[in-house]
Order: structure tokens, then C-alpha cells, then sequence
DNA sequence: CCCCGTTTTAAACATTTGTTTAAAATTATT
DNA sequence: AATAATTTTAAACAAATGTTTAAAACGGGG
């Protein structure tokens, strides 16, 4: 493994861990075996760092999720695979959620600059189906972004309060990891639910 | 104002604001125009103040919301409450859900010891009043701990990403108001609908 | 008016932070 | 093998951090 991907992938376990501020270039360098003065030499500044790994992570995930959206399939398949695909992704990487709010609230004003962001909601053609579908008469006539919005935290919020729910409910990794599968047919039916006439 | 009540406020404005570690105490003892020794003097550390701030905070919301969960009410006029109250609660608030998340990832261990936590995801009576329905045969059966989530998530996430719906969609602070007083029949609806026999 | 507890102040403390420097070591090129 | 380019190193940098000190200012009660 390369320098530039030893600094990387240990880079993005303690930022996965403890955030961007509790996260010293330091113990970077110290678990990553190399010197600090590397980190400055491959990327420019922790910041940059630290954003070429948030490009690399969230573009690792996003093109899966965006190629169900913009697929030919009927809605209503389309909302199972989202909803299959998104949490099977976050199983993967329970902390990826609270990573990306994380980001979001440190960096309030370049939402509109960042692609990848764009790409995480990427509602377009979605919408765009989900109106003609109203049109025809094939289903209910209800708010595209409400609609899309109750998917999204149906899905994603509960990876944000894990430990709670965990604690709360007495639960193992694996029983966890149980409930959240059980979960894809308890929000896909949700949705469905909202929508059929 | 006394200055204990000084600090606090300034420090909360902060806090929402930027978030823990990004607020130093510096800045928080120039807005407040008091000396920094103060700040250590009334409470004894950044982390100290941090948790008094915490405590007050959510002792001014939970309280209500409890009540309602506690409430003699039938469940399909609590759920109602319930979304209404919380959605109230977070207009007034926005940046709550997400001061309460980085708490949360802040101290993944101290959960269980934080009372203040616990009341805020109180489900005990709730989830018991839901079985019992579910028994007597006046709703679908459905897992208590889904439900209960899906009402978290469905209330408070879209707080979270709320720049991104913003942005999106492009509204102003008072369309998105506007968008979570529909939500809220929105949300009440859907869950209604997902335990309606 | 003076004393005493409380509050406020200015200054300094030790650490930690991200970053840079300039020389050394390594690797690649001719 | 000699030179050039790349990579790694140890050391230092300035700035910022939370916290503490010890003296000063304040205010009410005897």
C-alpha cells in the first residue's frame, strides 16, 4: 500500500470515529506510521485531506443509489431497491450518515459548490416520475419532496441514533444488524402504503 | 441579566452555531463581554458549561413532550400531539436535532448514564400502550420499536438536512416553515395509516 | 468607616494544534 | 556510476487552546 493510502485509510477511520476538530494530524501520522510532515506533502492541509477522502467515500456509494434513481423502473421498484440499496450501504457503514450531517453543519455555505453533495440527493428524475405517475392517475397525489424526504429519514435517521437504540432496546451488533434488515420491508411497505389508491 | 446567565446564553448561541469544539472560550467571553477567567470561575470547565447548556436545553423540551407520550389519550390523538408538539418544538429550534446528534457521537459511552437522554426517547409507556392495542385488536400488528422510530425519524431528520431541502428546493426560512406545518399532516397521516386495520 | 466574602480583572501557564523548513534518504533516469 | 527527482525525516514555527493565578474591585453588614 502506498503512502498516500495508508494516510487515507487511517485518516478516515479516526475521522469516521471521532470527527474532523477531535482528530489530530498527529495521531493520523502516529497510527498511519509516517511522518506528520507527509501529510503536508500529499495533500496540502488537513482540510484537503480530509476532503478528498469525503469525495472518495461518498462517490464509492452514490453512483448505486443514483443508477436506481434515473433507472427505467416502475416506481414502485424503484422505491424497493432504493430503500434495499441505501440500507445495505449504511450496514456497511453506519457511520456515514452522521458523517455527511457532520460535514453539512461545518460547512453550511459550500453546499451549493459541492457536486457530491448534489449528488446525494439527486431528486430530479425521481420527482419527475413520481408527477407523471399523479398525472396518469397511477397513484395518490402527494408532495414529490415530502415524499422524498419521508424515504430519506426513514432510512437514514436510524443509523444516526444506533447507540440509542441499542442501548434502549437492549440490542447486539447483530440484532441490530436484524433490525435494520427487517426494516427495508417496513419502510418500503410504509411508502408503498402512502401512495396506492 | 447576571453573568452565569450571560455566559450561557452567548455560549448556546455558539454551540448551536458552530458546534463544541469549534466554539473556543475566548469567543464566547468576548460576546458575552465578560472576562474569560469567568467562564471557569461559574463553571468549571468548557466541558462543564457545555453540559449545563445541554441539560437547560433540553429540560425546556422534553418535559412537554413526555406528557403527551404519558397521556390518557387514545393513541391515534397522541400520535397527532405528538408530531405536532415536536415539529413545533424544532421550528422553533432547528439546529436542536443536530446539537443533540453530535452530543450523542461526541460521547458514545456516557448515554446510558445521561438521564436527560433517556426522557427524550421515553418509549416505555408508549410502546406499551401501542401492544396493547395491537392486543385488543384496534390496530395492525406492528412492531412497537419500528413505529416509534419511524415517528423520530419522519419528525426530526428533515431538521437535520435542512439547508440541503432549502437549497434544493429553493425556499426562503419561511417556505420551510411553511413545508414542516404540512408536514405535519404528512407525517401524522402516513403513521396512522401504516396501523389502521 | 472598615471588614469580609463575592465577583471581576489582567496576565501568565502549559499543551496542543496545523504547518513549514531544510537536510537526509531513497528511487528513478541517463 | 553519476545525476536528478522524488520521498522521507527530525526539528522548529507561530498561533490557538483550556485553565490557573494572584491581585484588584465591588458590595453589603457590623
Amino acid at each position: 500500500m502506498t503512502t498516500e493510502d495508508k494516510i487515507k485509510k487511517t485518516a478516515l477511520g479516526l475521522f469516521l470515529e471521532k470527527g474532523f476538530e477531535r482528530t489530530s494530524i498527529r495521531e493520523i501520522s502516529v497510527k498511519a506510521k509516517i511522518n506528520i510532515a507527509l501529510l503536508n506533502y500529499y495533500f496540502r492541509s488537513k482540510e484537503n485531506l480530509f476532503n478528498s477522502i469525503f469525495s472518495s467515500l461518498l462517490g464509492k456509494y452514490t453512483p448505486e443509489l443514483n443508477s436506481i434513481l434515473s433507472s427505467p423502473l416502475p416506481i414502485e421498484e424503484k422505491i424497493k431497491l432504493y430503500v434495499e440499496e441505501y440500507i445495505d450501504i449504511l450496514l456497511e457503514n453506519p457511520k456515514l450518515t452522521y458523517f455527511v450531517l457532520s460535514v453539512l453543519h461545518r460547512n453550511p455555505d459550500k453546499i451549493t459548490k459541492m457536486k457530491i453533495f448534489q449528488s446525494l440527493y439527486n431528486t430530479g428524475n425521481f420527482s419527475k416520475q413520481f408527477s407523471e405517475e399523479v398525472r396518469k392517475g397511477n397513484i395518490k397525489g402527494t408532495d414529490p419532496t415530502q415524499f422524498f424526504i419521508n424515504m430519506l429519514s426513514l432510512i437514514t435517521f436510524p443509523f444516526t441514533i444506533k447507540q440509542v437504540i441499542m442501548e434502549k432496546n437492549k440490542m447486539s451488533e447483530d440484532t441490530f444488524k436484524q433490525f435494520m434488515q427487517e426494516r427495508k420491508n417496513v419502510i418500503t411497505e410504509m411508502l408503498i402504503l402512502t401512495i396506492k389508491k
